[in-house]
RNA sequence: GCCUUCGUAGCUCAGUUGGAUAGAGCAGCGGACUUCUAAUCCGCCGGUCGCGCGUUCGAGUCGCGCCGAGGGCACCA
């Protein structure tokens, strides 16, 4: 029996109670039953009894015992207790809290998923990094917990488009090809222009391609060309080798093209939408929270940066998406108000726009903050992070914190200490149950019996509570788009594995019987190995048969 | 000044939407492999949850005010 099921059992009790007029109170639709962490305290509790006390106008005991005489009748439940103010701590028979494991063994890639978001089509935009360089740090961290975050989603039952905004319309391309060209031409970096190693192999390359670019009519527009979709390239590989592959590229030039934004800011001035001030035409952001309205066409008339937001906005729309979620860093919360402005001007709910704002990530060298300058040549990449650690320890690096808080990378530790990353322990897990799989096959143990009532051990009964959690687990993480729920949980399910793997024996010994204990355990850890390669898919980490 | 994130064990961080005695990893100390992987497990040590009020049966969690750290506050893109 999971804590699904429990809670709709007690759900089910309330209504009884109700329906025979002991209580008088309107049934939630769901009763929220948690692991205690007091294992004296039962393998399941619920304070249903003291939320509902005071709107039922009884004593929280009171209706605690009413509650606890029906769940006692209920098959599988073994005993129900009051506890304090009017907990119920409740346990579960063996036979009924075992089933689990060929519960998830059956249900396999399908265990844990949900269908919280079925329907929902969500826009998922993450990375966007300027084509002006690689991808330092600060976007690899979006790029792990994005693509984690659309694994997540779509775990739900969501159709998730993973999508990378190009600025590629705006003075910073500018910059970026006026930099190749000076290199090319052996003068100086300009003054506000990119430097660094890249803007080196990119001219030589460009340089390849076209050797008499520089002959050419408008040299920089040449540069700009090959060199921005150059820089495309690189990025989008790096993404891929990380694992993340995005559905759409969209290029913030193609909303320019054919006038598209300059018909929709007439559009919107014509109903009212924007309105005119001191020779300019302003978004009512401060309805939202800004600080102050800002301002979209400027007093020369030409359209302001957040012109091309709206248009992306209403081409999203658009293109059919219930949902849109922006992952930007703290230095970009600001745009939170006007964003939801944006759309509120296009006549949309606010709400279709979500913006997650995640904190910095600081590169540390020996315990010194140290600044990444793209323009001085001191960022750390993407690729510099994988050729440190690999792709799975960065990815779970990078995903097991909460966004909300700034993470420290010093990347001479993590090469010193790779073991000291929990990804391991988690991995090692995996890779013990496959082992204990594979030793279990070669003694003669297979699946052919199944007696949940043996998974007695203390370490089983806490095995199976964890997994058992998974499910919920995984719909919290989608709901509060937090992947790091799912990497802790991972971590906690591990530590159960390890701790069971220790104290019990899959395999029997060599001279003894194998017995449908064995093949009811293998049952057990074969359910662990799918629910750890089911999160750890989530997480687009590997999930190896052999460490 | 305003907005925003954070402040929990020596360090890095969780904390299941307000529940019972606040958890994990690392670091430190002490144990466990002649049988499925010791990248593991067990035990010990370690806390005024930044500070103060408030809300209520109950606060690390919610509200207000301070203190401290990070990030923002353009007719730039």
């Amino acid at each position: 029996m999971t804590p699904e099921q429990l809670s709709h059992a007690i759900s089910a009790c309330l209504s009884d109670a109700v329906a025979s007029g002991e209580l008088s109170v309107e049934v939630p639709d769901t009763v929220r039953v948690e692991r205690p962490k007091s294992r004296e305290h039962g393998d399941w509790a619920t304070n249903i009894a003291l939320q509902l006390g005071k709107r039922a106008g009884m004593n929280p005991r009171e209706l605690a015992r009413l509650l606890s005489e029906r769940l006692r009748a209920i098959p599988g439940v073994d005993s129900v207790d009051i506890a304090g103010p009017g907990f119920l701590n409740i346990r579960l028979d063996a036979a009924a809290a075992g089933g689990l494991a060929r519960d998830i063994v059956q249900a396999g890639a399908a265990f844990g998923t949900g269908d919280a978001l079925a329907g929902t089509h969500i826009n998922l935009e993450f990375v966007s990094a300027n084509p002006t360089g690689p991808i330092h740090l600060g976007g690899t961290r979006w790029a792990a917990v994005g693509d984690s975050l659309a694994r997540i989603f779509q775990a739900q039952g969501a159709e998730v488009t993973r999508e990378y905004y190009f600025n590629d319309h705006g003075a910073q391309i500018d910059r970026f090809a006026r930099s190749l060209l000076a290199k090319a031409q052996g003068q100086p970096t300009p003054e506000d222009g990119y430097a660094g190693q890249y803007i080196d192999e990119i001219t030589a390359r460009v340089l390849e391609i076209e050797p008499d670019i520089l002959s050419a009519a408008d040299p920089q527009e040449r540069f700009r060309a090959v060199g921005v979709e150059m820089m495309f390239g690189e990025i989008k590989a790096s993404l891929h080798d990380f694992g993340v592959d995005f559905d759409v590229y969209f290029h913030e030039d193609s909303l320019h093209q054919g006038g598209k934004v300059e018909a929709l800011l007439e559009q919107l001035k014509s109903s009212g939408s924007l309105y005119f001030d001191a020779g300019a035409w302003w978004l009512r952001s401060t309805d939202h929270g800004d600080d102050k309205d800002r301002v979209v066409i400027k007093s020369d008339g030409n359209a302001a940066y957040i012109a091309g937001d709206i248009a992306y906005i209403q081409d999203k729309r658009e293109r059919g998406f219930d949902l849109n979620i922006y992952m930007l860093g703290a230095d970009h919360h600001g745009y939170v108000a006007r964003l939801k402005a944006a759309a509120a001007a296009l006549g949309h709910d606010p709400a279709c726009v979500e913006v997650m704002i995640g904190q910095m990530v600081n590169l540390v060298k020996d315990g010194v903050p140290v600044r990444m300058s793209k323009r001085a040549g001191t960022v750390v990449t993407l690729e510099d992070l994988v050729d440190a650690v690999g792709v799975d320890a960065a990815r779970y690096a990078l995903t097991r914190y909460s966004s909300d808080s700034n993470i420290d990378i010093d990347l001479d530790l993590l090469q010193q200490k790779t073991n000291d990353n929990p990804v391991f322990y988690v991995q090692y897990a995996h890779a013990r149950s496959r082992a204990a799989a594979r030793n279990a096959a070669a003694a003669g143990v297979d699946r052919s019996g199944f007696d949940a009532a043996l998974l007695t051990h203390a370490t089983e009964n806490e095995l199976l509570a964890v997994l058992a959690q998974y499910p919920h687990q995984l719909a919290g993480a989608a709901e509060h788009r937090e992947p790091h729920r799912v990497a802790r949980y991972l971590e906690t399910l591990a530590g159960a594995y390890h701790r069971w793997y220790g104290a019990t024996r899959v395999a029997p010994l060599s001279g003894e019987e194998v017995t449908d204990l064995n093949r009811t355990r293998l049952w057990l850890n074969d359910a662990t190995t799918q629910v750890l390669a089911n999160g750890l898919a989530l997480l687009g980490v590997s999930a190896p048969e052999k460490m």
